[in-house]
DNA sequence: AGCTCGTGTGAAAACGTTTACGTTCCGCGC
DNA sequence: GCGCGGAACGTAAACGTTTTCACACGAGCT
C-alpha cells in the first residue's frame, strides 16, 4: 500500500538502518545524510507504520480505557479527564465501553492484547477472579473505582465514602433530623460506600435507626419514584440524600409537583455535582466529585506503572476527594468546601 | 513476554500454520487437531498479538476519531454514538482529542497510520489544505460538520440550517416579530449555518431587515451578555434564539435577573437538546440533534467505505436530521416535531 | 498399476520496523 | 608501513502473525 522506509532507503541512496536512525534522532549518521534522509522522507510523505513499529519495540504510545456504558456526564468527563493526560505525554487512548455482561468485558479484554501499554479498567464486570482469568498478567492495569481491593492491582478510587459522610452531616448541621437516603444499583460499589457514609454519619450522630434508605437505580424516574415513596411516609423526612444528581433532580420533581416547598419543608442533596445540578431549581446542594482529575490521576498512576515495571513499592490504593456544594436545594449559604 | 503462536504449536505437536489455521476456523485442520489446538491455546491462555496480526493483515479492526475538545455534552453523546455502532462491528476506537492548532492535530493524524483502518474527523482544522497534506491518500475517511465541501472526502452534516430556519419559523408562527440570534464561535461551520437558516426564514417572511446578530462562543456567560445586550435595545426584541443551549441558559439567567418574564416578554430558544434544557426554568424550547444517531452513521458510513474500498459511487453529502422540541420557554404546547 | 484429486499438514515468505553486529574507510600514533 | 580505533553505514535478524506453496498420503477412477 503506502510508502514504507524501503522507498525512502532507495530514494536516497542509503540503507534502511540509516533512514531508521535519521528519522529516530539516534545519531550515527551524518548531519548532511540525515538531513537529506529527511527530506526525501518528507518529500514521499513518509509515516512509519505503527503496528511494525509497536511489533519490534513493543511500545504501542497507546493505553486502554475498559469503560462501563458512556452513558451520562460522568463518563465523558472521565473521558476527558484521561484524554487530556494522555496526550499531554503523547498517548492515545483505545476506548471500549458498554459491556453488557463480563463475557463481553473479557473479549474486549484480551482484544487489547498488543494493542496498548497499560489498562484503565472501570466496569463492574471487573472482580478479582475476572481480571486473573482475562488479564495478561504482564499489563500494567489500575482499576478505577472497583470493589476489588487485591493488592496485586493498582486501585484509585473517588471518596465516596467521605463524601457523603460529609454531605449527611452537613444535612444534621443544618438541623435535619429525618434524613432518607435514595440508594442506587446495588452492585455498585460507589453506591454502597456513599450509603455507608451516610449510615455511619447518622450513627456518629446518634441516629443510627433513624436510616432510611429507599431504593433506587440512579435514573431520574428511580429519583421520582423515590419522592413520592418519600412524601407518603408518616412521619415525613425533612431532607433527602440522593446517591446521585439524576435522582435528586426526579425527587425534586416529585415534590414540586406535591406543591411541597424545597428546601422549606424538605431538604434534597445529590451526588456528582454533574453540570445540570446548578441549573434545576432549587440548584441542587450536592457532593462534587472531581471526575476529570480522576481520569488524569488514573492515567498518571499508570504511566508510572508503565515506565517502571520494576514496581517494587507498589503504591498505596489512592483516593481522590470530593467537594460539597451548597445551594439552595437544602438552604444555607452556597459555598463550596474541598475535602480531601 | 508473552505467550505466541509458536509456544501453543510447540505443546500441540503441531506447526504455527495449523494453529493459526484451527483458531481462526479457516479450514483445512481435522476437528480433532482443532480440538486439541484449541484446548492448548485456552491452557496457555495464548492471546494473539495484535500489532504483528495487524502487521500482515493490514487490518487493525480499529478506527480513528479526531476530534476537538471532548468538553460538553456533544462530545460525549458523539462518542457514544460512534462506540455503539463500533462496538455492535466488533471495532474499537482510537480517540484523539483537544488539538489546540492544526501542527498539532497533523500529528495526530500521522500517529494513526497503521494503527486504524478509517477516520472519523471532526476538526476546525480540517480544512482540504489540510487533509491534502496530511491524509494517506488510501485512508478511508468520514468528516463530520466539517466546511469541507469536497468530493474527495465523504461527510456527514447535522442539519444545521433546517433546524434554524425550522426553529425560527416556530418563534414567527408564534407572532414574535423582533427575533434576535446569538451566534457562535465565528469560525464554526454549525453557527455559519444556523445563522443563515435564521436569516433565510426571516427573509422569506419578508423580515430580512430585521435580523439582529448578537455575537457569542457557545458559552453560558456569553449568552448572558448577549442577554444583557438584548435587553438594552430599543425596540427590545421580542424573542432570542441562541446558537446553541448553553448560551439560551446564560440568556435565561439574564433575564430572569432583569425580571423580565420568559416567553411573556421575551422568548427564548436555544439549539441542540442537551439534557440540561429540559431542567432549566422555564424548559428551553430547542431543536434536538440526534448526536448519538450522527455518531453512528459517521461510523456505518466509514464501514461501508472500509468494506469497500472500490468507492465506485461515492455516496451523497448525507444530512442527518434534527427535531423542533417546543418546552415552556417560547409559549406553546409541549411538543417534538420531527424534520428530515 | 498408474493417475488424478482432495485433504491435512509443515516450511517458509511476507508484512515494516528497529537494532545488534559487521564492514569499510579514514586518520593517527607508533 | 602497520595496526588501531572510531565513525558512518550496511546486512540481516528479530518481532508474531497469516498465507502461499509444496509435500505426503490415501481414495477413487480408468
Amino acid at each position: 500500500m503506502s510508502v514504507t522506509i524501503k522507498d525512502v532507503a532507495r530514494m536516497a541512496n542509503v540503507s534502511v538502518a540509516s533512514v531508521s536512525r535519521a528519522l529516530n534522532g539516534h545519531g550515527g549518521v551524518t548531519a548532511e545524510t540525515q538531513k537529506r534522509i529527511r527530506e526525501v522522507a518528507a518529500r514521499l510523505r513518509y509515516v512509519p507504520h505503527n503496528a511494525a513499529r509497536s511489533l519490534i519495540t513493543r511500545r504501542t504510545q497507546t493505553i486502554g480505557a475498559l469503560l462501563p456504558d458512556l452513558h451520562g456526564a460522568f463518563f465523558s468527563e472521565l473521558i476527558r479527564g484521561i484524554d487530556l493526560a494522555a496526550r499531554a505525554r503523547g498517548l492515545y487512548m483505545l476506548v471500549s465501553s458498554s459491556h453488557g455482561d463480563a463475557t463481553e468485558a473479557a473479549i474486549a479484554l484480551r482484544a487489547m492484547q498488543g494493542r496498548v501499554d497499560g489498562l484503565l479498567v472501570m466496569s463492574p464486570h471487573a472482580d478479582e477472579v475476572f481480571l486473573d482469568e482475562n488479564l495478561p498478567i504482564v499489563l500494567p492495569t489500575v482499576l478505577i473505582n472497583s470493589h476489588v481491593r487485591s493488592d496485586r492491582h493498582a486501585a484509585l478510587d473517588v471518596d465516596d465514602y467521605g463524601g457523603a459522610r460529609t454531605m449527611t452531616e452537613h444535612l444534621l448541621g443544618l438541623g435535619r433530623k429525618r434524613i432518607a437516603f435514595i440508594a442506587g444499583p446495588e452492585v455498585n460499589h460507589d453506591v454502597q460506600e456513599r450509603c455507608r457514609g451516610y449510615r455511619e454519619a447518622l450513627a456518629a450522630a446518634g441516629l443510627a435507626d433513624r436510616a432510611i434508605v429507599l431504593p433506587g437505580d440512579f435514573t431520574e424516574e428511580s429519583g421520582y419514584h423515590a419522592g413520592k415513596q418519600a412524601l407518603a411516609m408518616v412521619p415525613r423526612p425533612d431532607a433527602i440524600f440522593a446517591a446521585n444528581d439524576m435522582m435528586a433532580i426526579g425527587c425534586l420533581s416529585a415534590l414540586s409537583e406535591a406543591k411541597v416547598r424545597t428546601p422549606e419543608d424538605i431538604a434534597v442533596a445529590g451526588f456528582d455535582d454533574i453540570p445540570m445540578a446548578r441549573y434545576v431549581t432549587p440548584p441542587l446542594t450536592t457532593v462534587r466529585v472531581r471526575i476529570a482529575e480522576l481520569g488524569e490521576a488514573a492515567l498518571e498512576r499508570l504511566v508510572r506503572m508503565i515506565e517502571a515495571p520494576d514496581d517494587a513499592a507498589p503504591e498505596p490504593r489512592t483516593v481522590v476527594g470530593t467537594e460539597l456544594v451548597v445551594r439552595a436545594s437544602c438552604g444555607g449559604n452556597d459555598a463550596v468546601r474541598r475535602r480531601a
